[in-house]
This record gives C-alpha cells, structure tokens and sequence, in this order.
DNA sequence: CCTAAATATATGCTTTACCGTATATATGGG
DNA sequence: CCCATATATACGGTAAAGCATATATTTAGG
C-alpha cells in the first residue's frame, strides 16, 4: 500500500489518535460511541480525528445500522503494523492507555459487538 | 526514561527528522556536516531539528573537536528502539532514505568517524 | 412522516510547526 | 590574534493543526 512514512507519523503524533489507534488494536472493532466513551472527549472530537485516520488508510469504517466500526486497516504494509503491534505492546498498561481499556469495559449500553455476537 | 508517546512520533512526523533518524540508525554516530550532505538540506534546517530531537531525548550529541557527533539515544525504553528498529529495517531501501545513504558514501572530504578508526 | 440517536461536517479561532535568511558562537590552525 | 570551518540560534513570515461550538446527515423505530 501507498503509505508516506513521515505522514504515517504524523498520525501517531496526536494524543487522541494514538489512544484510539492503541484501543482498537487491543479490542479490535470500536464504534465511535465506545472510543468517545472510553477516552472521555467530545464526539466531534474523535469524529474529526477517526476521518483523518481514514484518509491516512491507517483504519477501515464499516456501517452496522446506526453504529459505524472503525479497526485498524490490516492491509498496512509490515513496517507500520509492527510499529503499531509494538506500540500497543508497549504501551497498553501504562498511563492513558490503560485507563482508557478499564473505562471502555465499565461503558454502559455498549452496543452490539461487545454483547450479540 | 520518561518519553511522552505522542511527542515520540511527533519527532518522527516531519521528513527531515525522519531520515535523520533512519541514517543514524543505519551508519551510528553522524555529525552535522554529514547529515546535511546526504540529505541535501540546509545547514540551519538539519541543526535545528537536531536540536529538536535532542530536547526530545531521541538522540544525544557528542563534541569531537569541531565536529558534533549525533547518535540515537541508547537508552530509550524497548518500545520505542524497536520502533525506530522497524523503521529502519522496512524503509532503508526505500524512496528517500536509501539515496540518503548512497549520498553519505559520495561523500567527499568525509570527517573522522569514516577513516581514521 | 416524525423523532431520537449516532455520526459527520462547517465555521471561526488560537496555537504550533516549519522555513529561509541572517547572524552568533566555538574550535583549530597559522 | 586572525581567519576559516563547523555548528547553533534569532527573526519574521506562512501554513497547518487542533479545538469548541453549532449544524447537517443518516438510520431506526414508532
């Protein structure tokens, strides 16, 4: 795939996207509710950023009625998923991260994939 | 060490530093003059991301007479080492960063790290 | 249809990043 | 001391990133 590496980055380089990046690699699909849930930040908020992870072909979307799934694009070639693997390895216990994992399970409501699989 | 992740990647987000960081890993210790040959870029541009990658505690410097010697800081946590190890290993022969090499081995009047051991 | 919920986009603003050019500082050698 | 080389910093300008708030769009259900 066509992946600027410097742009790559670049989307790791703001606070919310990485904390949804390391989320979603960790809990696999998330719908925006449960990412704006998890990490506490306004809906626009994680809307804006989960569309410019879009156009960067970092993650995929995929509508299920009112919800709409954002996951890690797995087509990205080998150097960025190891980055994103180590990362997540990395990172998951330490300070937002692993906040934002204990709030997402404490999510009130959460919708389908969590529950009717 | 303490390392913001976000910040991490931020220094990885912007071309220059990026192959800065790509030919350090690659070659070890580079000073200045060597960096701005084989990146084609001005002096002030690669001293002053230099600088900025020092503040961030990616790299350290080392004063070897008139030269400055940069090298990536070997005491980052295992997250980020490995991340700049992928890196380095998935891009090295790619667009920019192999001609960066290919550049520094052309180089004429190369300082001491290159012939005198 | 009408409403509510989920998500996306627009607008206006503030801050930060990056650049080119010019200048300062430090070092080594006559 | 003086000069040349290597490196760093200062300055002024432009562009881009990020935010909060408001509004539009899509979908499900009655």
């Amino acid at each position: 795939m066509q992946i600027e590496p410097a742009n790559f980055y670049k989307q790791l380089a703001d606070e919310t996207r990485l904390r949804s990046l390391v989320l979603m690699m960790a809990e696999g699909e998330l719908c925006v509710c449960e990412l704006t849930y998890a990490l506490g930040v306004s809906q626009p908020k994680i809307s804006r950023h989960l569309a410019q992870l879009r156009e960067a072909r970092l993650v995929q979307d995929r509508r299920a009625g009112q919800w709409i799934y954002y996951r890690v694009n797995p087509e990205l070639p080998d150097w960025a998923r190891t980055v994103l693997d180590t990362t997540m390895i990395g990172l998951r216990n330490g300070k937002p991260f692993g906040r934002d994992r204990d709030a997402l399970e404490r999510m009130p409501n959460r919708p389908g994939a969590a529950c009717c699989a």
